[in-house]
DNA sequence: GTTTTGCATATTGTTGACAATCTGCAAACC
DNA sequence: GGTTTGCAGATTGTCAACAATATGCAAAAC
């Protein structure tokens, strides 16, 4: 990628990373953060010499990077025309919701079986944070505490593979969070108060309660979208 | 692959597959179903040279094969050591046995909301075939119609975010209980009631007893897996 | 006899070249 | 004018060669 020849170019580090992970997880990791972080536009055309050529290997790596985005749920591969960063509908969301609220009530019952009490003590101060929030309404700022919420929650389970399930699922619907730019703030006092009354049921080691909680606490997350969307939520009625 | 100077080689079926998938694609879905079939050992090594011989393509859609099913649990991947048919142990099926609950749970609840009334009859024609092989105890026969009434139930949630999600919980199942050579057969009385309630809960759309039943059919199936092992399930104490 | 070192072999990681396919545009045709 | 046909350029799909790494075995060292 550079000459060898510099003072001491980051060296052990960078030799460690090399030494644990192929070029083509190097590029799968960080197309992944970049999809994740927004920096490429939803539906946008990713192309492979250009992107071989910002990471600095050839084409081989970045597409095997590809195929496992794909199965990730992060780009969309389409043969002979190139592969796009996925776009989520509002349809496609509400399912995905709908997956989520499944996994976050056994979240919520596991975690109560399983959390420590030091984890409790976080919990207790990211929705203190949460709390003092509500005041300023910075919609950013409580996203961020929102995701560190959750995903507390998700390693107090202490199942790696709902661990894993739970965040292919989280990303996905980042996907498309991120495309409802920004996000109304009316709803943070009641998302905070069933927060409050998610982290009581866990630390009282209620776990039917904590299970009920969280899944419902999905749910009205996605009556809340469709609020700010001013669209019913689909799928309501009965099919064939 | 073969000198094309035969009568009729496959023609169009072929073009036309070789027209929507990649050799990658092709690659992934034929060692997919080798893996799920149990063609390969558990924990077996897989030659990139040697498979990409058998299939007939070289070895780079093996590569990208390869990536693409690591993502999907189906292999496991170490840098300059090789890919492997990964193993799971009793700890990791427990954990995704409550994964799988979570989902089935909410299967059952969507089923009951969206289920057609062909599938109703379908779901109780399977069930009347498991009650006939009550008699036989054939385990073999038992677990092909089992696979097909949960995938059918499945597919009756109307949700495609669901339907992927339960079809890759599955298949990292089977990895596991592939290894649990020929399984008791003195349980398929019990699971085939608890199969029975479930379709009466699904007809009558009660969506609340079909979620519960699901739900508590698959940890019961968890419980049996391990009464036929004769060990007792981890994870049940609470560690900090 | 045990451990270590060094090589030979096999396998994986990466690359650049070539083939196949798509896209856009312009000329020809009706 | 509108449609079709046929390039030209760009992009993706596949391959085979090369580089880097791991593995197993034999010889040397203690």
């Amino acid at each position: 990628m550079q000459p060898p020849s510099q003072k001491h170019p980051p060296a052990k580090e960078t030799i460690g990373i090399l030494r644990e992970n192929s070029l083509s997880m190097l590029a799968h990791h960080e197309l992944k953060r970049r999809i994740i972080a927004g920096e490429f536009a939803a539906g946008a055309k990713l192309n492979e010499a250009e992107i071989a050529l910002a990471l600095g290997v050839s084409r081989g790596p970045v597409r095997e990077a590809f195929l496992a985005l794909d199965q990730a749920g992060l780009v969309r591969v389409e043969k002979n025309r190139g592969v796009f960063v996925r776009e989520i509908s509002l349809e496609e969301a509400d399912e995905i919701y709908e997956v989520r609220a499944a996994l976050e009530g056994m979240i919520g019952r596991l975690a109560a079986l399983h959390i420590g009490d030091d984890e409790i003590a976080q919990l207790r101060g990211i929705v203190k944070k949460m709390v003092a929030l509500d005041k300023t309404r910075k919609a950013g700022a409580y996203f961020l505490l929102n995701v560190e919420f959750h995903d507390l929650l998700a390693r107090a389970a202490r199942n790696k593979a709902m661990l894993v399930n739970y965040r292919r699922v989280i990303n996905e619907l980042d996907l498309y969070r991120r495309e409802t730019i920004t996000r109304s703030t009316e709803n943070i006092p009641i998302s905070t108060l069933e927060h409050v009354a998610i982290v009581e049921a866990v630390a009282a080691r209620d776990e039917k309660r904590a299970a009920t909680l969280m899944f419902d606490h999905v749910m009205h997350s996605r009556e809340r979208l469709h609020c700010v969307l001013q669209k019913p939520p689909v799928r309501a009625k009965r099919d064939s």
